[in-house]
DNA sequence: CGCCATATTGATCGGGGTCAACGGCTGTGG
DNA sequence: CCACAGCCGTTGACCCCGATCAATATGGCG
């Protein structure tokens, strides 16, 4: 538990170990939720934040006719909603893609952790700007990018967060429990079309990627089909403010 | 001046007329930059945000073939670059559409303001978190609507920030300098494609759209075409905590 | 063992891309 | 004052990527 948080908190910014303790101790009841199920639902307003310990989860907005465009993936680590601390209403809900492991922050005691620390504040905001850099790159693949590329892309996105928590396997393998329609709903595509973009990825001996396990047999080849560079998750360098 | 500060922040949440104040003094130098300059380059690390007191910008992103995708539109008001004070590294450029006027506010004062008044960090991040609420509502649109859809929506979008920022016209017209290709960009298609659903849209009586000059003729009408629910926008509401 | 979700493949279709040409407006320089 | 250039808007013709429809595996789980 504390092990994926103090990850977290290490990736997020220069924090003492007095604001890490700080946080660890905020953290409230532990909630299991079991898969397809929503942590936070569109319309309302949450009053504590939701932080993955465990399992797979994404946010998503079902448009007008029904189909359903996923906004991110949420792993481990990810303080999901922490925007509900600051906005009223939720404009889109969160949903497992498996069971899930849950800590609660309720919102007073974020706000009382963000007053007395100003670097966790801080640490909070860049999280949320990070996400707004993935949905950037989201954008610019859905809008411009071929249906390869963004399937590439996507999956060279996922290792990255994933081994950045930690959740890459000795192998190198990655357990990404993410249906073909899920990740279809995620790039704009269709099933069908995603299904026939993976076989072209696994006969071009660049991944494979069946019953939740990825493997990547190529990672620069990948990168290269995909047009991806990591500079946007913000994983390496940090800022000594 | 003041005008445009005044308006975005009594729009941005509750603060008072001290911090108000506060925010007017930490504003440096202006800057006067002409039609199609980038105010920021992608890779560089900023030492001050730009808060656009008049003009269009855009935020945008290069690809590897040379393909634009615009990622928003930036209006009076909008602090385009906050983001560059937390993260090191901007993975975009914002790029002017007309010329503007930008106020200059150099990091240092930023962290001053905010960490002797918690009420404007919040009110900042505010701003970064309805940024990310409209990329969230952008990709919806570019993966999920048609492309009458994402124009009817995005029209109804920047009507509503301008109305916001008291930038309607009395008639009810707005100035939208934005050119057809630009549209495409920003919403992944082709610039013939936004010609011809514009004609649609003149035709069903919707909107006039010509010269920078955006007439929208039917309100319920084009935000039914575009499936549009400002929301997301945050405008009306404030949280008061 | 049977059910239901997921994966896979083929056949066909269509929204929107691409290519190309032309018109209109504006600014600029001779 | 006109000629020309360049950007933007407009329209037609054609094409292709990826959607849709449909049928068939496959496999985990009660």
């Amino acid at each position: 538990v504390s092990l994926i948080i103090q990850r977290k908190l290490a990736l997020l910014g220069p924090l003492s170990d007095e604001e890490k303790r700080a946080v660890e101790t905020a953290a409230g009841r532990v909630r299991r939720v079991g898969p397809h199920e929503n942590l936070v639902r569109e319309g309302t307003r949450p009053t504590e934040c939701n932080l993955i310990l465990e399992g797979f989860a994404c946010r998503y907005k079902i448009l007008s006719k029904g189909t359903r465009q996923i906004l991110s993936f949420q792993i481990a680590g990810d303080f999901c909603d922490i925007q509900s601390y600051v906005l009223q209403r939720l404009d889109h809900s969160i949903g497992t893609l498996t069971p899930c492991k849950v800590a609660l922050f309720p919102h007073p005691l974020i706000k009382e952790l963000t007053e007395r620390y100003p670097a966790i504040g801080r640490a909070l905001w860049r999280e949320t700007l990070i996400d707004a850099a993935i949905y950037r790159e989201w954008m610019a693949s859905i809008g411009r990018r071929s249906a390869y590329q963004r399937i590439a892309h996507v999956l060279c996105e996922l290792s990255t967060r994933l081994r950045a928590v930690g959740l890459a396997r000795d192998d190198g393998s990655f357990r990404v429990p993410i249906t073909q329609a899920e990740l279809g709903d995620a790039l704009g595509l269709s099933t069908v079309h995603v299904n026939r973009v993976l076989r072209r990825l696994r006969l071009e001996q660049l991944i494979t990627f069946s019953a939740g396990t990825l493997i990547i047999h190529d990672t620069e080849g990948l990168a290269a089909a995909g047009d991806f560079d990591p500079v946007y998750l913000q994983i390496t360098e940090q800022r000594a403010h």
